[in-house]
Order: C-alpha cells, then sequence, then structure tokens
DNA sequence: AAATCGGGGGA
DNA sequence: TCCCCAGATTT
C-alpha cells in the first residue's frame, strides 16, 4: 500500500505553510504546535510564531514571557516552555544548528518518539516512523487490528508495522500521507472509503469494519470544580496573578478566583491571603469552561479594592500579558458588562 | 499504566 | 454530551 499512498500523497497533498520548505526549524515548530491541535487552529499560530522568531536565535533569545504570548490561546503552554528551552539547548549544544541524529532530536524538551520521528523523516529524509493517532487508526483498520489502540503494547505492535512497510520507500511523503489521508479520507467517523486510494487491500472494508474500529478506549474522569472569581479593581488598574509553575496554565496570569461557594466567602479568602479589605460591587456573569479533563465553573464577581496594591495592571499592560482563554473570557465578560 | 496538561470543533 | 485532534511528561 506504500506505493499507492505516496503517489496518493503526492497528487493530493495539502497546502500548509509548514510544507513551503524542509527547514527543520520549520518543522519543528509546527510538529510541536500540532500536538493534539488541529491544523486549522495551528496555521495562524504559525506564521505569527516565525514572523516573530523567524530561527533559532530569534526564538532563543527572546523572553519566555513573549514565546508565552505568541502560545496564547492555544492550550498545552508547557510546549511553549520546552520550545524555548530547547531552542537554548540548540544554540549553545549544537552551535544554533538544529540537530541531525535522531537521538540528539529525541532528547530535546517537548519532543518524544512520534515528534522526533516526523522532524528525522520530513526535515532530513530518514527512513523513520512518525505514528500518530492518524497511523495508529488507518493501521488498525487496514491490518484489522481489534485491539485497543489506547494501549502501549498495542502502539508498539503498529510502529514496528510502520517500520516494516517504510522500508525503500519515502518516509517524509509516506508519513505525510497518512496524515493527511487520515484527516480528510480515513477519518474517525464516516471514512470515505470509497475515495481511498488504498481501499483494495484494507481488511476492514474489506469486512465492513470501518465503522467499529479502531477500539480506542481510555477512562477519563472529569471533575467539576466551582469558583468565584475575582475582578478586583482600584481605579483603572486590575489585580491578576501568575499561575505557579508546575500546575494548571502554569505561568500564566489570570484572575484570583477561590473554590467558596459566595462572594461574602472570597472576600473572607482574599482577606487571609493577601490582608486587604474588599467591597463587593456586583455580580458580572457565570461562565462554564471545559479542559479536556477538567470543568471550571466561574462565577464572576467585581470587587474593589480601597487603595492600590502590588500586581496591579492598566488594560494596556494587561494586552502585553499571556492569559489563559478562561480568564480572557472573564476579562471580556466584565468589560462588555457596561 | 494512569494522570496531567488546553482548547476548539463536529456530530 | 462525547470524541478527537501531526502527544509529551510525570507519577
Amino acid at each position: 500500500m506504500q506505493k499507492q499512498l505516496i503517489k496518493w500523497y503526492q497528487e493530493n497533498k495539502r497546502d500548509f505553510p509548514w510544507r513551503k520548505d524542509q527547514d527543520p526549524y520549520h518543522i519543528w515548530i509546527s510538529e510541536i504546535m500540532l500536538q493534539q491541535t488541529t491544523t486549522e487552529t495551528v496555521i495562524p499560530y504559525y506564521n505569527r510564531f516565525l514572523k516573530n522568531f523567524p530561527n533559532v536565535e530569534a526564538l532563543a533569545s527572546a523572553s519566555l514571557e513573549e514565546v508565552y504570548k505568541m502560545w496564547e490561546g492555544l492550550g498545552y503552554y508547557r510546549r511553549a516552555k520546552h520550545i524555548h528551552e530547547s531552542a537554548q539547548i540548540i544554540l549553545e549544544k549544537y552551535q544554533g544548528v538544529f540537530p541531525y541524529e535522531y537521538d540528539a532530536i529525541l532528547s530535546l524538551k517537548g519532543i518524544g518518539e512520534y515528534t522526533a520521528g516526523a522532524i528525522s523523516s520530513i526535515a532530513y529524509g530518514k527512513q523513520v516512523p512518525a505514528v500518530d493517532g492518524n497511523v495508529l487508526r488507518i493501521i488498525s483498520r487496514y491490518y484489522l487490528i481489534k485491539e485497543n489502540i489506547a494501549e502501549t503494547k498495542v502502539q508498539k505492535k503498529i510502529y514496528q508495522i510502520v517500520q516494516e512497510l517504510i522500508l525503500n520507500h519515502d518516509a517524509s511523503a509516506y508519513n505525510q500521507g497518512m496524515m493527511d489521508l487520515g484527516a480528510t479520507i480515513c477519518k474517525p467517523v464516516h471514512p470515505l472509503c470509497l475515495e481511498c486510494p488504498i481501499q483494495k487491500g484494507c481488511l476492514a472494508f474489506k469486512k465492513k469494519q470501518m465503522d467499529v474500529l479502531p477500539i480506542n478506549i481510555k477512562k477519563i474522569k472529569k471533575q467539576e470544580i466551582s469558583y468565584i472569581t475575582g475582578i478586583i479593581t482600584y481605579q483603572n488598574k486590575y489585580f491578576l496573578i501568575q499561575n505557579p509553575p508546575g500546575g494548571l496554565l502554569e505561568n500564566l496570569y489570570g484572575f484570583v478566583q477561590y473554590d467558596v461557594e459566595s462572594p461574602y466567602s472570597f472576600v473572607s479568602s482574599f482577606q487571609e491571603e493577601y490582608q486587604q479589605n474588599l467591597i463587593i460591587q456586583a455580580h458580572i456573569k457565570d461562565i462554564k469552561h471545559v479542559f479536556s479533563h477538567r470543568t471550571w465553573r466561574m462565577h464572576v464577581y467585581h470587587f474593589i479594592l480601597d487603595k492600590e496594591i502590588e500586581n496591579m495592571y492598566t488594560l494596556e499592560e494587561i494586552n502585553q500579558l499571556p492569559l489563559s482563554t478562561a480568564h480572557m473570557k472573564v476579562l471580556k465578560a466584565y468589560l462588555s458588562s457596561f
């Protein structure tokens, strides 16, 4: 099936800004952004990022906060920290040249087996698999693998299969072809088998099992947290905190919120933490924000301080700070409440 | 092996 | 509501 897939890819490949050349820096940035993120979402972020940080040196010499700002809204913010850290490693350890060896690439921060394979094959033409969600799904269907693709054991098996498939073939075209096939033809639901270039050898199509494969069972329990979220102002300034490293939305800025029931409890909690008194001004809005593993219910209130304290910012200053999407919603709700 | 880490879009 | 998306890292 390799030849049909590669031929199909060469004739039908999608046009993306990161497919204009094979510069490893470009491939790297795109692959990091594309982790668990759709291509349509990435395109504007990619273009803006390269405009601001055109090469490794520019990225390495930027501040972490500037990189976070470019990442604002894209999610999985550790990627921004890792990409910045890796740029500095490339500068110091590899004289600013993106490493060529697979193991060196894999050892960079934020690069796992998939991303190392994608960069190695696309930028350098190496014979390495790049097994992502698309490949797991396509191979599972093609070979009628009725095992749970969420299991490491099954993923290793599929990696081996792909490794043999790409021997003596164009791995770059194969890997990218699988991604395009998965996105446009061999989709998770309602695959377009009649248009598929590798339909002939596909066992799932032959056995009419394409709608039940792949089997992908992962248990995720989503907890729901209810917050009072405080927009705390004094005159034209807003009180913001920076999230501590290691946790959710690390290093991003946001409003204070406590896991309490009422705005009165919020005032008490704030008094205890910051030794400052607050006046409850108004209820703004209730906002629901869903993450992959938890849900926030934010009951947004406006509070007023009786003087200016540390960590207060004007709207102009906030524009320069990276905020999470959740708290960007909070700010917009407040500004549109007048 | 399971948990953690964002946000958006489709059905 | 549930699932998925060019996954990686920590526990």
